[in-house]
DNA sequence: TCTAATTCCTGTAGCCACTACAGGAGCAAG
DNA sequence: CTTGCTCCTGTAGTGGCTACAGGAATTAGA
């Protein structure tokens, strides 16, 4: 059995972020020691490494509750699974798009930039119908 | 001067936000009617649609603070706002190569659940050093 | 055995950028 | 005069942590 400490570096999952996962019943509560510390077992520290990995794959933690409890069953309901995680690749996919998108607009107002102009371009055509410096001059 | 209704239906921007950049200092308070409602001039509008512009291109509000404050100024410090643009772009890429990282992790996670075979192969992948019904059977 | 450093405990507040109420007041149209 | 819309303030919730404060226990070394 580990202390929380040792469940943290085994695991990867930060101290404060065990016990948030605990107090939020997305793991479960691990046994204590006389003097009231958490005490793992190498199971217990399994299970935070999988949520850790399921994070860093970007899923969120209602998706993760789900993972653990179907998990527990005989078949592990592998469509149910892939169901999740196909929804989440998606969700990536439109977050890629839009975030494509934005760089390329980002980009063009950038380039504006380069002229070196006196009122900056960029300001200027976030502002378009504006509020700034022009309407007093 | 128009009512917290239609200036957010003018610039787009939720009512309820409106309200919160004001609470936080990120566009002056407007004027108030003489029972004490909210009225826009379309400058202030104006600015309101600026500040969506800015956080539809995923900028921060500190950012957009930084931007306001510049664009009061005669030549608009377009340096200044270029850094910060292209600091902007380069998270925005990062972000992109992040998340192309996890399309592919995931796409190939899923990819094995095809094969439908009993054990989820995911949660299996994920496990690991596991804490599944491995254990116990 | 004492001490100092480290680890652990609980509980609360903060982060970001909103969003969603509750509970009440004003205001415009029929 | 009523109905329904808009507006007001203030507070709490979202997600997923992170950072304290203030105290107790444990461990390593002298």
């Amino acid at each position: 059995m580990f202390a929380i400490g040792q469940a943290s570096r085994q695991s990867g999952v930060n101290i404060e972020t065990i016990r948030y996962y605990e107090r939020e019943g997305i793991v479960p509560a691990p046994g204590r020691s006389a003097a009231g510390r958490r005490l793992y077992s190498t199971e217990e520290i399994a299970m935070l490494r999988f949520v850790r990995r399921c994070r860093d794959l970007g899923f969120p933690i209602s998706v993760i509750k789900t993972f653990l409890s179907l998990s527990g069953q005989d078949d592990r309901r592998c469509a149910e699974v892939k169901i999740l995680a196909d929804d989440h690749l998606s969700q990536i996919s439109a977050k890629i798009e839009t975030l494509t998108r934005l760089q390329d607009a980002l980009a063009n107002l950038s380039r504006n930039c380069d002229a070196g102009t006196a009122a900056c371009p960029m300001l200027e055509a976030l502002m378009q119908d504006g509020f700034g410096a022009d309407e007093a001059g």
